[in-house]
DNA sequence: ATGAAAGCGCTAACAT
DNA sequence: ATGTTAGCGCTTTCAT
């Protein structure tokens, strides 16, 4: 194995100036900086990243914490973690892939055993048992999803609100002006879910800044249960000309409910979403994209400024994007 | 920070005997054991990742290379993942995410700075880049998806060719004597691709041995294409009551040709598919599925036992499991 | 069955 | 601008 002294013995120098050519942690003459180089080239050198740790107390490894588990939208998660992947490479960071079923003993074990420098954790809900963890950790740490309070936690998640917001001002600008809300489960609500109830506040408030006639209703997974919501939405809001839809898990029935009621889709009934994109796509549906590569990319990036010492914002909302289909 | 001096002096032995008590590498008599062991709890001691790795020259980390770009099915790409860090978790093994994107330079770097012991390589190619590199960098290594040649190196896949006959002997057990197959694009074939080209062997030789008539065809991704070879089919093979489809891409295409043909699926027109469970379960079809989650189970026990010395025979072949989803 | 001590390859003071 | 050197925390001979 080739080892930084054999590098210093080549180029002439001592271990320490390499090293420092390798972190640029302290001025080299340009003439040794290549030599040094020449040699690592020549040589193959590739530092030992176990003893990298030990003597710096920096792994360059970054832990992933994903919900890799049924229930979750995989390519949503696949998109993020590609995008993770990438950006944390351009950083020269490592990522180390840890599941959401080993909870917080997880993030003790990769952070005890200093296996990472900081930490990217997915699908964080509002009680979090991984919250307090990570906090008393002490590791730099970004979350995504529904943001937890923030308190030297860092959270990054697509601006919920403005995308409610968005939906009603492209339906009014298209001359709608009765305007459908069909949302998440009731007990998604009811559980105070950040996410959710942004949403619907930022609907009901662009709704009421426009003047538009509108009413928002939660939805059960069941067939029967999107069937009745349909209906009561047809007859409450008899002028209803447009539907934004907050649940991707029944997209694809509402859509099939109206067209049993007989309004074509998007003719009668203009239906906005707010999903994954490949969901939209499938469907042909206008939508504002949940944008795992963005947030991803924008992640990694805080997560950087903080391993760097500096101190981003707690919350950093991504503006929502409307991508129009129709036709 | 709490290192293994501090655990020694607390339990009253030496360094190396902690040490020893946690890797097993030498008895220890169960008294000192015990003593240590509480030592360990009640610091709440964690052995440093990097030091072991230096001192002991083993990481206890294990590369995924994943395909992480759109193209493969996202979803069988997640399932395994998650097999693979949960057996990789009860082996006391981390996982490194490397993106198939990296190439061969990704394995380059993660092998020479020491950061993973063995490789885990999903999607390989039959000339791919990385299997040389592979077999030059001399670490235990398991390949999935289409074995390469084996060389040292290991492979493991389902069992394509057994896939394709279990299909015709379960549509010959349902009395159908006339089945056709549909597969990838011509240009797979040509490419000598393995999985494509044993499915179809698979399929012929049963279908011989059944006494079974029988037409393959190659499918393009295309609409037209699919109506183009579906009509073919039905035309050439005139009493075909049962269709053997191995092309996800175009699966669904399929059954809608078939329907705007008149025939019935499956009452006129059985399908079988060999694809991702999920979307067989979509479309209704009985299908083999491609087992994603035995595959990263047995993929790691593979790597496992090759990093512990052994010799796993150089391919194993998954055997395949038909799903019957007849209404 | 246990202890003592020599590294593993690197970084970061401390020198010059 | 560069060299010297003392650790970082662990494993593993070599002793006893």
């Amino acid at each position: 194995m080739v080892t930084i002294v054999d590098v210093a013995r080549h180029a002439g120098v001592a271990p320490s100036t390499v090293s420092y050519v390798l972190t640029g942690k302290r001025p080299v003459s340009a003439e040794t900086r290549m030599r040094v180089g020449e040699s690592i080239r020549l040589l193959g050198y590739q530092p030992h990243a176990g003893a990298r740790a030990l003597a710096g107390s920096r792994t360059n490894v970054l832990a992933l914490v994903l919900p890799l588990r049924e229930g979750v939208h995989l390519p949503v998660v696949m998109r993020f973690a590609s995008s993770v992947v990438t950006t944390a490479r351009e950083h020269d960071m490592d990522v180390l892939l840890v599941t959401a079923d080993e909870g917080a003993a997880g993030l003790r074990r990769v952070a005890g055993t200093a296996r990472v420098d900081g930490f990217l954790v997915m699908d964080v809900e509002l009680d979090d048992e991984r919250v307090p963890v990570l906090r008393e950790l002490g590791r730099p740490a970004v979350l995504l999803g529904h943001p937890a309070v923030a308190n030297g936690l860092t959270c990054v998640d697509l601006d919920f609100e403005a995308a409610g917001a968005r939906c009603v001002d492209h339906l009014v600008e298209l001359g709608h002006r009765t305007i459908g809300f069909l949302g998440a489960p009731g007990a998604v609500y009811a559980r105070n879910t950040g996410f959710a109830r942004r949403t619907l506040a930022g609907f009901s408030a662009a709704a009421m800044r426009r003047g538009v006639a509108s009413t928002a209703l939660p939805a059960e997974r069941h067939r029967d249960a999107v069937r009745a919501v349909v209906g009561t939405l047809l007859r409450e809001l008899a002028r209803m000309t447009a539907l934004v839809v907050h649940n991707e898990a029944v997209l694809g029935l509402v859509v099939e409910c109206l067209r049993a009621e007989g309004r074509r889709v998007p003719e009668d009934v203009a239906v906005v979403a707010i999903c994954p994109d490949e969901l939209a796509e499938q469907l042909r549906l206008t939508s504002v994209r949940l944008p795992a590569d963005v947030l991803g990319r924008r992640a990694v990036e805080l997560l950087m400024a903080k391993l760097g010492g500096q101190h981003p914002p707690a919350l950093t909302l991504l503006p929502p994007k409307l991508f129009s289909r129709t036709g």
